[in-house]
Parts: C-alpha cells; structure tokens; sequence
DNA sequence: AGCACGCCGACT
DNA sequence: GTCGGCGTGCTC
C-alpha cells in the first residue's frame, strides 16, 4: 500500500505537520510528489500538498485521498525545499509557504451546505428548520448560519435526516473560447450549403466563411459573416457544424503591440560589468554580483544581454522589480526585446491573468518572468539567473506571514540551481554594499550616465530661512522661479512630495490637542473632499470638528499637506501650469497609473505633481526640473533605517531630471539641510553616506553588523500585552547567549491598533546555535493563549517596518 | 481553523 | 431531567 504524508491546508501551530493518507489503488501511479489533493479532515474535507509518497506509516487507522487537484505536480522538489527553508527562517507554517509560492487562483474556497439526506424524511424534519428546506434539499451555510434554528438542525443532522456537505471550490477558472467548425465530412461541405433554403443568407456567408479555415473562434465569425447567434444554432440543430471550448489564456497585453528591439552597443563601463556576469551562466556557477550603476548609466542594457546569454544557453531567468516601478515602460522594454518569451506577473492582473501567466511558466512555454516580488517562486526548473532591480526597495520583504526577503529566496534558488544572482541598485542596501565590500558579493560598478549630461546639479533649499524672509508658502523663492522658467522653456518639471507621516492631522492651536483615532493610537488624517477625518491604519472615520474636543476652543487647525493642497496652491500660483497629480487617490483605478504616466509623457502637463510612485523608473526627456517640497518628513521615522530611505529616495527622485539631452536640475527643500542624508544626496555621494551610515549602525548594533528580530505582542488589555512581552524578554534573555541585546518589553511606535495595545520586543545578535528553536518555543508556550484567546504574538526574524 | 465532546448552570 | 453556554483537545 503507499502511503501519502499531506500538508493541510490549515494554519496552525498544531496541525503545522504532514498527515498521512492512503492512496487509492488507482492513483497510485498518478499520484506526485508535489500535487494538491483532497482529503478528508476531522469531519471536514481539506485541500493539501502531497509533501511525501512513502509505504509506512505510524498512523493506524488511515484515510483515504479523496480527489487530486492537479495533472501534474505545482510544487516540485526544489520548491517543496525552499519551502522548508521558508518555514524554518521565517517560523511560518508550511501551509503559508507553499501557498505564497502559487497564484492566489490555486487557493481552496470552502463552502459548507446543509442537505436531506433523502425526501422520505422532510416531513420528520424539525418544524423550525422545515422552511428553509420547503422547495430545495440543500440549503447554503452562509444562509443558516445567522438564524436561530442552528441547535434543531444539528439535531437534525445527528438524527441522520441532515448531512453537512462541504464543497471545496477552485477558483482557478480556466478561461475558454468557443469555435465553432464544420461536423460533416469534407466533401459533402459544398453539399450542405447549396442545401440550405434559398433564404438562409446568412447561414450561408457564415458556412462559406468556415470553407476556408479549419475552425475558427465563435466570436470572430460572427464579426466577419454578420450572422447572428441565431443562425450557429440552427446549422448546429441541422448537424452542419459543432460548437466546441478550447482553453485559453487571458493575455494581459493583448492589444498592445511591442516594437522590437535589438541589444545596444555597450559602453566600457556596461561591457565589463557583463562579462563577469555571463562568466559565471557559461560556467553555471553560483555567485552573488551587486551591480551598483548610478542612476541612468544602463543596467537595464546590462541585464537584458545576461538574459540573452542565459537564453542561449537553454536556460530560463528572473527579473525581479519593485511593484511600484512594473510601469509599461519597464515592460515594454523587456516585451520589446524578447517578446512573447515572457511573462509578466504583478498586483494589477486579476487573479484570472496571474494564473494564466503562472500556467505558462509552469508548462515551459516562457522562458523569462518579469514581475514583482512574488515571482521570485516562478516554478522554471532550469533557472539561468535572477536579476533583482532596484536591490534596496522594502517592497522585497513581505510584510505578512511568510514573511520573507525576496533577496534570501534568491540567493536560495540561485545556490539550488548553481547560477548567478544580480543585485542591481544606484543605491544599494548597506547590507549588500557591504557584503560587496567584503567579498561576499562580487561588486560591479558603472559610474558613468549614459547621456552626456552627467548627474544634475542638486540644490538645497532651507526652508526654515524662507520662513523667517516671510515666505509662508510651501514653495521656496527659489523652486518658484525655476518653475516658472520651465512653463516659459516648455520643459516639463515633477513635483515630489513624501506623504508619509506628513499627512493632514488636526490640532488644536490653543491647547495643542491632536485628535486621534479612538482604536489606534494614530493621529486621524482630514480627508477635504468629503469633509472627514480618517485613521489611516484602521479605517474609522469621524466628521470633522469645528472645536477642540479637550479645550473646547474654536482654534482648530488642519496641518501638513498633502498632493491636493499642494495642487491648489500650484494652480494659484501659476495658474498657466497643466498639472497632473498622481496619488493613491488618482491611481486607484485600474489602468489610471499608465493613463497618467502616458498623458505625461505625451506632454500633456507641465508638472507631475505626486507621492513616492513617481520616484521610481519614470523616463521622460523632457524633464529638466526635479522638486522635493520636504525632504525630511520621512526622515523622522521611528525607524533606524529611517536616513537610508531619505537617502535613497532623494538619489532616485533626484536621477529623474535631465537624463537625455537636456540637462536637469534639483531642488530639494527641507528644514534641515544640514542633515548628511540630505547633503550627501544632493552631492550624489554614495559612498561617504555609506561610511557615515555604516559608523552609526555599527555605534547603535544595528544590521549590517547585528541580525534583528523583531517580536510583536498585541492584546486588547494593555496589562496582559506588557506582561507577557516581559515573559518572553525574560525568556529570551535566559535562554540567548551573552552576546544578543534584547530591548525592551517597549510599547510599539503604534502604541495601539485596532483596539489592541502593542508592546515589542527586539533582539540584536550575531550568532546564536539555536535562535529559531527558542523563537518556536516562546509561540509554542503561548499557543493556546493565542488560538483560544485574544492574544497575537508575530515574529518578524528580519524586519522593514518597526510599527 | 473548525469541529466534537464534555462539563456546568439555568430553565421546563 | 434537558438545553445551551463555553473550555479542551484533536484532526492521518
């Protein structure tokens, strides 16, 4: 008998183990390692992940595997390791491993219905629980499950008239097109049609149009013979012709045609920074390059020419973009290149098209995924390479469980199938650049920008001298008249403003009162449009106040900005100025980021005026003007890589003027411009921030030169959050070694979110035998209090976001 | 997670 | 004596 060791698909510490299964005797030879089944659990029936095909087991009494999902394995066994990996790194259960590697679509939907079991006992039904079953014999769970008749109808069910019938619905809906064809032999086709009456004109058109082609999609001959569904029916009704669905793929990019493009002549520069690169894919060699390239120097050339070299030696590559940059443009270039051997995978297809995109790397039909963080599991089996663009975005690292870096998911695959990886940045990571440094990644450099121009020339703007010189506008003297210099050229300008933790709050002049968010201790964001004050993290909403709730006082005030009021000042002041604005507001629906961006391109507006999106991969020639209307809102975080973000934020929005023939400009504002973030970003030196930022973190313990770990603890009473952070410090604190720092119990930089207190813990070590073992005992010691209870413990073994 | 089982107080 | 509440423990 064989037996199958199956992963369900229920995320709990508990159950965070195979079970075993018989497999039927017919599926014996069907059955793989790596395929999704059906299998009966407890009294439900479950979705899981064959993990293991064996012929013992412990196990006494056995269930049987009920139904298998796939035709072939999903998951094969490097997959099935990485996910291990995944599980042991990040403390994740394997269930949230292998479902983060699949598209959303090949996740279960359950649904749960009520049926007779036979019609012979409606009438001894309960007579409460009779109407719902008056005319049906099943009834959904959704529709009982809010009535008063629950406790009858488990008695019912247990009386054997009831059954509870649970369906497990894949939403991975294949798409079909209908064809139609002619059913009747060959020679007899002119037959049927000089058969049909003389009136059938168009039956006739239609048939005559199907002569010439094998089969043709159902809509296009409707298009082309004018027929009407009608008349299909009827010749399908005479036996002339048959309808048939055939599977088909959504394709995202249908109708966009993708001029083609050939490789570039490379500089010296780009020419020495391949040659390694493909080096190490001719010699199948795993190794970790960091290809730091200033902004506009040409890495995309560099990577498309790797990609080349992996191609032709028969292998398969992943381009791995941060979402916010997975703009047509980047799409096109890759689209361009190597046409329809790629695919594209990012948050703006339906689950439907992310599926689809999925299937045909899955069957081999594409040999190149470019997409976001996700498609790092893109299952190829003979990877050549994996590029990850823009190596230092925080958008790698997912921020729910599995929560995983896609950085560590490379380097995994890339060591697995022994090729190289490519980290490619114009401000790399402090964590790569010194990995760089010590030789662990192998550094690649272009200093050099591809046109003649150079790097702009950057200029900060005091903005607390503006203040005292009476200027109480949000734009300085200086970013006004070069503005207006722009309009009068007819070059186009962008406009950068970093929302985050600049948003509008409402304080009260006379008391200083903030008003806050009664779940979370947030201050509520006003929303002008609708006259509202919001909280940003749990959604409540509130009308606005017209005096102080605490003091009473009429003194009220809106502070910070946001684009729209940006906006309104800009048109007041230049009034001549098309303005674009591109926010979360604008963009939310789908398609209106292309939209935007296009328009612009187009020369549609002077100005882009926008949030953290515009900061990355926007290529526009005439863009000579660059403003940050305040650089350092964001570098107040309470997060000690708060001044790597200012920095890197201000390189790249800065790399966004003057990257063609006419030169750019920048102007950064900001209330304190003698901060080395802000200057050694207007002076495009890389290096002296990274010595500088490298001297703090080492001064403070903070990575490249310590690992963190970062423990959440969240209740609705702040007593219990408090205690039991200070358990687990004290546990941590007796069970690491001498060398990690535990910090805390703190409260969190949210003190409070969603009516819960939370309280953190953080551990800084450097080498510990046993780390993940302790981190799963202290959840093992409060797994009841967490699945029976209010209690939330997250472990985050390599955090981005200290909230 | 979701379900059954079992123990307890409150009601017919 | 039964109904329905919630705490406990299991699911191959």
């Amino acid at each position: 008998m064989k037996i199958a060791a199956v992963i369900v698909d229920v995320p709990s510490r508990q159950t965070d183990r195979p079970f075993d299964y018989k497999i039927p005797e017919k599926w014996e030879d069907v059955l793989q390692i790596g395929m999704r089944v059906v299998v009966p659990f407890g009294t439900r029936r479950l979705q899981g992940f064959v993990v293991d095909i064996k012929t013992y087991s412990d196990v006494k009494s056995l269930k049987a595997i009920e139904a298998i999902l796939d035709v072939a394995p999903v998951l094969n066994e490097e997959l099935l390791r990485l996910g291990q990996y995944l599980t042991e790194t990040t403390l994740c259960f394997a269930i949230s491993a292998y479902q983060a590697m699949l598209p959303a679509a090949m996740k279960a939907k359950y649904e749960k219905e009520i049926r007779l079991v036979d019609e012979k006992y409606r009438d001894r039904l309960h007579p409460n629980v009779q109407p719902f079953f008056s005319n049906r014999s099943a009834v959904s769970w959704k529709e009982l499950e809010n009535t008063n008749v629950l406790s009858r109808l488990q008695k019912d069910v247990q009386n054997g008239y009831l059954e509870v019938i649970y369906h497990l619905k894949d939403k991975a809906a294949k798409k079909t097109i209908k064809y139609v064809a002619f059913s009747v032999p060959e020679e007899q086709r002119k037959k049927a049609i000089e058969s049909l009456p003389a009136n059938a004109v168009k039956q006739k058109q239609l048939l005559e149009l199907l002569l010439f082609n094998e089969h043709l999609p159902l809509k296009e001959v409707l298009e082309r013979s004018g027929a009407s569904h009608a008349s299909v029916k009827t010749l399908i009704q005479k036996g002339i012709i048959c309808e048939y669905e055939v599977e088909a793929y959504r394709d995202p990019y249908g109708q966009h045609h993708f001029a083609a493009t050939q490789p570039l002549m490379l500089t010296e520069e780009q020419q020495q920074a391949l040659e390694p690169i493909v080096n190490s894919i001719k010699e199948n060699e795993h190794q970790v390059f960091l290809l730091y390239g200033v902004t506009g120097s040409g890495k995309t050339e560099v990577y498309m020419q790797a990609i080349e070299a992996v191609l032709k030696q028969g292998k398969e590559a992943i381009v791995l973009v941060p979402e916010i940059s997975l703009t047509p443009q980047m799409v096109e270039r890759f689209k361009g290149r190597f046409g329809s051997q790629v695919a594209v995978l990012h948050s703006g297809l339906s689950i439907g098209e992310k599926y689809d995109e999925w299937r045909k790397i899955h069957r081999k039909e594409v040999k190149l995924v470019v997409g976001a963080r996700s498609a790092i599991f893109a299952p190829f089996e003979n990877l050549g390479m994996i590029i990850i663009d823009e190596e230092h975005e925080s958008s790698y690292k997912q921020e729910e469980t599995p929560r995983y870096h896609a950085r560590d998911v490379a380097i995994y695959r890339a060591r697995f199938h022994q090729c190289p990886v490519v980290l490619g940045s114009a401000t790399p990571s402090l964590e790569s650049f010194a990995r760089a440094k010590k030789g662990v990644y192998q550094l690649l450099t272009l200093t050099k920008r591809m046109s003649e121009n150079g790097l702009p020339a950057v200029s900060i703007i005091d903005m607390r001298e503006e203040l005292r010189s009476g200027n109480r506008s949000m734009f300085s003297r200086t970013l006004f008249e070069k503005l207006r210099e722009r309009l009068d050229k007819g070059e186009q300008s962008v406009l950068f403003l970093n929302r985050r933790g600049y948003s509008t709050f409402v304080m009260c002049r006379d008391c200083g009162h903030v008003i806050r968010c009664a779940h979370c201790d947030i201050s509520l964001t006003y929303h002008r449009v609708q006259q509202r004050l919001k909280c940003h993290y749990c959604g409540h909403e509130e009308p606005l106040a017209y005096s102080c709730p605490s003091c009473g006082s009429e003194h009220i005030r809106f502070f910070g900005t946001g684009t729209q009021k940006v906006e309104e000042e800009l048109t007041k002041l230049l009034p001549q100025a098309r303005v674009i604005r591109m926010d979360v507001d604008t963009t939310s629906r789908k398609g209106a980021h292309e939209r935007i961006l296009s328009e612009f391109g187009a020369g549609k507006a002077d100005i882009l005026l926008g949030t953290q999106m515009i900061a990355k991969g926007l290529d526009f020639p005439k863009v000579t003007l660059v403003g940050v209307l305040s650089a350092d809102t964001m570098l107040h975080l309470p997060d000690f890589r708060a001044c790597e973000k200012t920095f890197q934020l201000l390189t790249q929005v800065s790399g966004r003027a003057g990257r063609h023939e006419l030169p750019g400009e920048v102007v950064i504002q900001t209330y304190t411009p003698e901060h080395y973030s802000i200057e050694l970003a207007a002076r495009h030196d890389y290096e002296a921030f990274y010595q500088k930022e490298m001297a703090l973190r080492r001064f403070h313990g903070y990575p490249p030169f310590y690992y963190l770990t970062l423990i959440t603890v969240s209740h609705p009473e702040l007593i219990k959050a408090v205690s039991v952070t200070e358990k687990i410090a004290g546990y941590l604190r007796a069970q690491l070694s001498k060398e990690a720092i535990i910090l805390g119990p703190v409260a969190s930089p949210i003190a409070r979110l969603h009516d819960r207190y939370r309280y953190q813990c953080m551990i800084k070590y450097k080498r510990e035998a046993n780390f993940t073992k302790i981190l799963k005992n202290v959840v093992d010691r409060y797994q009841q209090e967490m699945s029976q209870g209010e209690l939330l413990i997250t472990i985050d073994t390599n955090p981005y976001m200290m909230m």
